[in-house]
RNA sequence: CCGAGUAUGGCUCAGUUUGGUAGAGUACGCCGUUUGGGGCGGUGGGGUCGUAGGUUCAAAUCCUACUACUCGGACCA
């Protein structure tokens, strides 16, 4: 299908050029006068609202609840944990006066909210009664970052942070392996993406954290993104900050804590794994309008033909609009699908004469033609669980495409050279090794997966005992 | 943060070399016509030339600083 294209950079020429383009001009967000903080516009936010609706539901499923912390950290609750500053205070931005007063202590804006969860637990948490604490909270945190994109990287971003409090080592770190598997779920049954999920090294672990899990995605360039992180603790913030608790031996003991998030990047991975040169294609579970319906023509017959559908979509629960604008058909086709909307219905006079409508799919641009008499709402179900499957499909057979096993540590130059993706490799353990990746294109360990089988027992390095499969790849 | 580049109407760009009264296409408004992949004709409105200084009789054009964006590199819990 020859499709002209006005608008937007092609992905293959210049893929950092034609991901901007798609979040300006299908409208996801505006810059701002303030470097790193974009306005997220109303399609943008949409998307984010059912991403949290997505997400907050499978929170609460799993018995956690929402607070909300303050934006302000005072500079000496910052300092309490010592590796945690150290891995932040580079990009914490600072209230220094208030009016025209200097302040006595300055006052940093959060760029995670650990401490002042840790500061609220000591004096909640007495008992083991009180655990456990499973609190999560939506917001926005400041970090000053150097290079900014929308959505990727911001100095100002929306995230969810959870932050739970556990009696036992064993439940919290259980607690660290169930939300890497929501968001594992989340990502590939509601964002389409299909991820790997597995252990950070020491090296690229949280500030803080005894360890940390990651989820990681691939995006159509073959750059992988850090999607989410779930971090266990130990006991490494309740010491400092001085939480302890009762236990069942009358004892007093410092409990267990995990945190866990996500943010709005999870929108610039949709871009980035589903989009194509005629714009944003959106995964049916997340898009705020699923069907557009096109009528071709001002005839009252067609308008009307074109109402009704949309009442018996809507009343389906469908989330559906009738683009009635006085464009030409093609402009109305182009526009909704640099928007990403899955299924466009055209219904012209010559539908009309045959008794029928025209569904057109978004990922594929295939058309079908359904009988006015057929349930609508029923076809119009099936299609979008198959967009949504085929868009899942289509990323998880590119992911192959571009995950590559590897045994020698020359090959891996020329992969990341030519053609980056997932290098799959065995690795020792030990920073000397991981460091030699870095001097490929800036490659980095990804994360560390223990649950597939080794493909070699030497280290891909040094060529000693391998201990861990790792997967590699250059990094947003 | 280092190196290179870009910044002119909503968007894409010409004009800058060689200083001399702001241009085009597209988009937008209105009228008409049209409608099955960004239609056609007419007409109208819209720009402190990124920001702040400087040189000059005169600056979009030359100089300086800053800001934003792009590419490459460094960094990135």
């Amino acid at each position: 299908m020859d499709i002209k294209n006005k608008s937007i950079t092609s992905r293959e020429d210049d893929f950092a050029k034609w991901y901007t383009d798609i979040v300006t001009k299908a409208e996801m967000a505006a810059y701002s006068k303030i470097k790193g903080s974009i306005i997220i516009e109303p399609r943008g936010y949409a998307v984010w609202e059912n991403i949290q609706r997505g997400l907050d539901k499978m929170f609460k499923d799993t018995g956690h609840e929402n607070v909300y912390m303050p934006m302000l950290i005072p500079e000496s609750l910052l300092q309490k944990e010592a590796n945690h500053v150290e891995g932040f205070a580079p990009e914490v931005a600072w209230v220094t006066k208030g009016g025209n007063n200097d302040l006595e202590e300055k006052l940093g804006l959060r760029p995670t909210s650990e401490v002042l969860f840790c500061d609220y637990y000591s004096s909640k948490i007495q008992s083991y009664r009180d655990l456990p604490k499973l609190y999560n909270q939506w917001c926005n945190v400041f970090r000053w970052e150097k290079e900014t994109r929308p959505f990727l990287r911001g100095r100002e971003f929306l995230w969810q942070e959870g932050h739970t409090v556990h009696e036992t080592s064993k439940e919290a770190e259980e607690e660290t392996h169930r939300m890497l598997n929501i968001y594992k779920t989340f990502f590939e049954e509601y964002l389409a993406i299909p991820v790997i999920t597995g252990r950070k090294t020491e090296k690229e672990k949280f500030a803080g954290a005894d360890y940390t899990l990651t989820v990681e995605a691939l995006m159509y360039n073959g750059i992988s993104l850090q999607s989410a992180t779930s971090h266990y603790f130990g006991q490494r913030f309740s010491i400092p900050f001085d939480i302890k608790f009762l236990n069942r031996n009358g004892e007093y003991e410092n409990p267990y804590q995990t945190s866990w998030g996500t943010s709005t990047r999870m929108i610039a991975a949709i871009i980035m794994v589903h989009g194509d040169d005629n714009g944003l294609v959106l995964p049916p579970r997340i898009a705020p309008t699923k069907v557009v319906i096109v009528p071709i023509s001002k005839s009252e017959e067609v308008k009307n033909k074109a109402y009704e559908l949309l009442n018996n979509l809507k009343d389906a629960g469908i989330s559906t609009i009738v683009d009635d604008s006085e464009k030409s058909p093609g402009f109305r086709y182009a526009e909704h699908e640099m928007n990403g909307v899955p299924i466009r219905i055209e219904l012209g006079p010559r539908d009309l004469e045959k008794n029928q409508v025209v569904l057109a799919r978004r990922d594929t641009y295939k058309k079908s033609i359904v009988p006015l008499e057929a349930n609508l709402v029923n076809e119009v179900n099936t299609l979008l669980d198959d967009i949504q499957k085929n868009m899942y499909e289509t990323a998880k057979a590119r992911n192959a495409e571009k995950t590559y096993e590897c045994t020698q540590l020359d090959e891996v130059a020329e992969i990341m050279e030519n053609r980056p993706g997932f290098v799959k490799a065995m690795w020792c353990g030990e920073e000397e090794c991981e460091m030699k990746f870095k001097e490929i294109r800036g490659t980095k360990s990804r994360c560390i997966v223990d649950n597939e089988k080794p493909i070699d027992d030497k280290c891909i390095c040094c060529k000693k005992e391998a201990k861990h499969l790792v997967y590699w790849g250059i990094q947003y």
